[in-house]
DNA sequence: ACCCAGGCTATCC
DNA sequence: GGATAGCATGGG
């Protein structure tokens, strides 16, 4: 879709005003970036992603163009018109207020496996330690890359993280988490739960297998569905939608069912992205107070 | 000290 | 089926 070439060892990518890359990586969807400058930088599919954009070019550091279209374009769904997208969700003057605040996000499609242990390790936590635990489990578990003169590190794969006992991860302050990794750890490892199956269920089925693991409840599992397998269609339930729900849309006591079927008739087949926008619009900018009645 | 954070499990009715 | 206590940790 967006026109892209080399140039020298990078990838330039020119790109809309439905991108914005420092949005996409602050946003509270991926926890393994930071911004430096007029940079952003970390690990996916176990190589440094180093990119950065002014207007509307976004430069890919030292990436091929067989990378880049082996899944990097993806990654930041630069195959997609969120033009298009965003032109559909812009039904009523909350979400216009949220599109206002969040033009630029996508919503990335990071690693199944990854997404699988971070929102484990997200319930009933904030984002700088979900941040902090992330970045503990691949500082002791992932593999070392040397980048510019600085080590960044892999998230760990399964074997890897089998390595982790849960005494180790108490000791890394993973409170009642450590249990949930662990067994689930150890389940993916012998078989009980297979990643190839989860990816080739429908939706509603692949929900049902996750809330089968022992630490997945239906957020957790819906943010896995949203940001590890691109399923735009479920919109997290969080306590952020519900508090968007009743101050914004004047709509209280909002069931997880009940939200549901809101979020569905409300935004459809990218009720996920319009969660991700309003997210970002009240948690970031606080920029929908006045658009709510 | 209390409340909250991108909630879940166990247990109650 | 729905409601509620308890859970680890750290920041405000």
């Amino acid at each position: 879709m967006a026109e892209f070439r080399q140039r020298g060892q990078d990838i330039t990518v020119e790109v809309t005003r439905d991108f914005d890359l420092f949005k996409i990586f602050d946003c509270g969807q991926a926890f393994r970036f930071r911004r430096q400058g007029s940079e952003v930088i970390g690990v996916a599919f176990g190589r440094v992603l180093r990119m950065s954009q002014e207007g509307q070019l976004l430069t890919i550091y030292d990436c091929t163009a067989a990378e880049y279209l082996g899944g990097i374009e993806q990654y930041l769904s630069l195959d997609m018109d969120y033009g298009e997208i965003l032109e559909q969700l812009d039904t009523d003057a909350v979400m216009s207020a949220a599109i206002g605040a969040g033009r630029g996000i996508r919503i990335l499609k990071q690693e199944l496996w990854e997404m699988l242990i971070t929102f484990i390790i997200s319930q009933n936590n904030n984002i700088p330690r979900i941040t902090k635990l992330v970045e503990a489990l691949c500082v002791h578990y992932g593999k070392p890359l040397s980048y510019n003169g600085e080590i960044l590190y892999t998230f760990p794969d399964p074997f890897a993280l089998s390595r982790a006992t849960e005494a180790e991860l108490t000791e890394l302050k993973f409170g009642y988490r450590a249990g949930y990794i662990v067994g689930f750890v150890q389940s993916v490892l012998d078989g009980g739960f297979e990643l190839s199956r989860l990816s080739q269920l429908d939706t509603p089925e692949a929900r049902k297998y996750l809330l089968g693991v022992k630490g997945i409840g239906g957020k957790v599992a819906d943010c896995i569905l949203l940001f590890g397998m691109a399923r735009y269609e479920v919109c997290p339930h969080d306590v952020w939608v519900k508090r968007i729900f009743s101050e914004r849309y004047n709509i209280d006591d909002v069931s997880e069912k009940k939200g549901y079927a809101l979020a569905t008739a409300k935004w459809g087949k990218y009720a996920g992205i319009a969660q991700q926008l309003l997210f970002y619009a009240e948690r970031y900018e606080g920029a929908l107070q006045a658009a709510a009645q």
